[in-house]
DNA sequence: AGCTTGACTTTGA
DNA sequence: GTCAAAGCCAAGC
């Protein structure tokens, strides 16, 4: 299935699309929101990984900011969840930030071939 | 129906 | 390099 199905609800969007993200590998707000078609709309994103607590599956530690900023990561169970997390896939996080986030940067449009 | 809020991004000074 | 302001659109009240 993919994600032009358009009865999908904004939230399943993203999750869908937030769940594509490999392991070790990172993304931004913005990158998914326009994936979604909607560019502008990245405080969505935000806001509907705050529901991605009521699913599992939802690698919502894999979603930084454009900086590589762990932003969200106040609203993991403990903080430092996100970060452990990323930290056991292989990315290094220093100061609430993806180190060499360029190079680990997962651009949805451009891996699916958007 | 209207107003506020938000895990953001971009732009301009 | 920093900081402030505006734009964005869905959910909650």
């Amino acid at each position: 299935m993919n994600l032009n199905e358009r009865h999908a609800d904004f939230f399943e969007r993203v999750f869908d699309i937030v769940r594509l993200i490999p392991e070790g590998r990172v993304t931004s707000y913005g990158a998914i929101a326009k994936a979604l078609g909607t560019p502008s709309s990245s405080r969505m994103v935000g806001w509907a990984m705050n529901a991605s607590h009521t699913q599992s599956g939802i690698p919502a530690h894999r979603v930084v900011n454009r900086n590589g900023l762990l932003t969200g990561k106040m609203h993991f169970n403990p903080p430092e969840e996100m970060e452990n997390r990323l930290k056991s896939e292989g990315v290094d996080v220093v100061k609430d930030k993806v180190i060499k986030f360029n190079e680990l940067f997962w651009d949805p449009m451009q891996e699916l071939g958007w």
